[in-house]
DNA sequence: ACCGCAAAAGTGAACGTTCAATTGAACGTT
DNA sequence: AACGTTCAATTGAACGTTCACTTTTGCGGT
């Protein structure tokens, strides 16, 4: 019984047109009288037929269909990025196909090996476990594709903040609290954005002539960034002596966790021990005490890239390629001088 | 330059074979010579060829594409269920294509024409804006797919816990503990979810009989189960009198929210108001005091969505539409005796 | 009337792959 | 030596579109 799908063929023998005709129609493209086309548009609706996007795709060599490389869409950040990709992809005719890496140098490498099949037309990359590998292979198949968090030596385009400002800035606000032992929970270690925060705290203390310098490095990927390591990160931070009046993690999810850690240890926050995060993710607002942190404008972020991945999907090199957007400290209750 | 994508024909004429030889070798099926298999697998490597998922999508009439159709990818427990459903899918050759519905009915039927023109084999829906239309399309349209977190009146396979159970559960929960005055922050009022977690609590009021009942619907479907509805929710229900000992809310993120409200009006968790949550979101264990909530098995309910799908899609019928996975209580720091 | 030209519609091929049918060769059996 | 059987490989068509051309139609100007 199933009625098969109909095709082009059945809407032009029902309209009395050719296929051709239909397919004007369907596409606006040619000149088609009102008459026919309302003949035809009334074939396409008695079948309800839709275009085949698997043919189109086949004759046009396009897909419209956007890859999205994503480290680990269950950290907050990230699932904020899809949405945002997702959202503008979808306004401008295109899908997504989600790739999600999962933070496995395994999985990257076989998502990356899975685009360039070619089922994609771009790639929007959220970070990357092995970013020469990455970089390498996308030059080598030419893959047209826009980064994330992730900055390229060659000519991928890539949209981030300033992270060493933005480090500078969350460290320089507790420095001007007062704060003289300041330590840091970085990010995994390989990570650009890690460096570049880790770099803009050493410069703040460097420029303030503040010697206490106090860095946790989180090695292993899969652990990087979320609750669980900067639980890990703080409780090695409070067994050292003396130890910091302030932290700056490198994310809130991290901070979160070190909030954890903190309370555990029967201290309070901010009376005790100052914490600082980086991204501004919901949740942040919503801590107790809400945390102080950078935020990071994720959604233009995201439409930024897509709309770059657009144009260099429209034949058009990109002009600039690294594009720097804006971040901006927030101030809430995780700060506070520090105690004498 | 650019040297364009070789074609199978370009890896046959090198290997000196008919392009059908190429294919029987590309995907295993008939019978090759392992000499003139080699001298193809050679070219294909010379060649750095790979077959064309669109031109094979077109003869084969399928996609191996997978459609996850989301209510909010943002929201903690979409997303871990969207690495699982992705890792499902990969693990079994299928690609995940993103439909993000953002909590809203337009974007949900747009998703929903989208996959009806025929991109993907089979969908995967999280939840749903509006479950009558959407149900009635997938009926229409024959889409084969599978719910999550959305029963279907009819023959679409389900995955769920049994939330009136564990609605239950959570509330007795806090029966045990002497609580008398026991709260309910509701989640969207149309879903089923919501439904049935209120349903539990309902009935472990009755069973024990507590007359208290006060529940907080929330309505707008874009706030709800996040932190700024359950802080809102709170914030209403701390204005009763008399005020609850403590509050069961239909999500993690609501009950993160609650604590917001609960710490702001001076009150301490669990001492004066204790706190359930349920999913059990990784926030959850390093919230101010760790939540006590309702674990669920986001990963088992993908993978077991995932895996119907797939018998779906390989022309079985279910067997059995209503899959039923076991949550668990999971007692953390946020619940205590009742005060006196 | 005739020509020219634009608008409207049609035709056949092509995109890269797989399917169904077929050929050719190799080999053992009677 | 003829025959059937299996294995190895080939051939041509088909999947549903769109592209590049061609044909037909209609219409105004000289």
């Amino acid at each position: 019984m199933a009625a098969k799908t109909p095709t082009m063929k059945d809407v032009a023998r029902l309209a009395g047109v050719s296929v051709q005709t239909v397919s004007c129609v369907v596409n606006g493209t040619g000149s088609i009288s009102t008459r026919t086309r309302q003949r035809v548009l009334r074939a396409i609706d008695e079948l309800n037929y839709r275009p085949d996007p698997i043919a189109r795709s086949m004759r046009t060599r396009q897909t419209r269909l956007i890859g999205l490389l994503v480290l680990d869409i269950t950290n907050p950040v990230h699932s904020v990025i899809a949405e945002a990709v997702e959202s503008a992809a979808h306004a401008n005719g295109y899908k997504v196909i989600l790739y999600n890496v999962s933070n496995s140098p395994e999985r990257e490498r076989e998502s990356l090996e899975a685009v360039a099949e070619g089922l994609v037309d771009g790639l929007v990359i959220v970070n990357s476990v092995d970013r020469e590998r990455t970089l390498r292979f996308l030059a080598e198949e030419e893959i047209l594709s826009v980064l994330i968090d992730c900055q390229s030596d060659f000519s991928v385009p890539t949209v981030m903040v300033d992270n060493v400002r933005a480090g500078y800035v969350a460290t320089e606000h507790l420095i001007r609290l007062g704060h003289r032992r300041i330590a840091h929970i970085s990010g995994s270690a390989p990570m650009i954005i890690s460096q570049q925060r880790l770099e803009g705290y050493r410069r703040a203390l460097a420029d303030h002539g503040l010697t206490y310098e106090r860095v946790v490095y989180l090695m292993k990927a899969s652990w990087d960034w979320d609750f669980a390591s900067g639980y890990r990160a703080m409780r090695e931070l409070l067994e050292g002596d003396p130890r910091p009046t302030a932290v700056f993690a490198a994310s809130d999810q991290m901070a979160i966790g070190a909030y954890r850690a903190i309370v555990e240890a029967g201290l309070r926050i901010p009376q005790d021990i100052s914490v600082v995060g980086f991204d501004d993710i919901e949740a942040a607002a919503y801590a107790t005490p809400p945390l102080t942190t950078i935020r990071q404008p994720f959604t233009d972020m995201a439409a930024s890239a897509v709309a770059t991945l657009l144009r260099l999907m429209d034949g058009q090199r990109a002009e600039e390629t690294l594009h720097i957007l804006p971040f901006e400290l927030v101030v809430r209750g995780s700060t506070a001088e520090a105690p004498q």
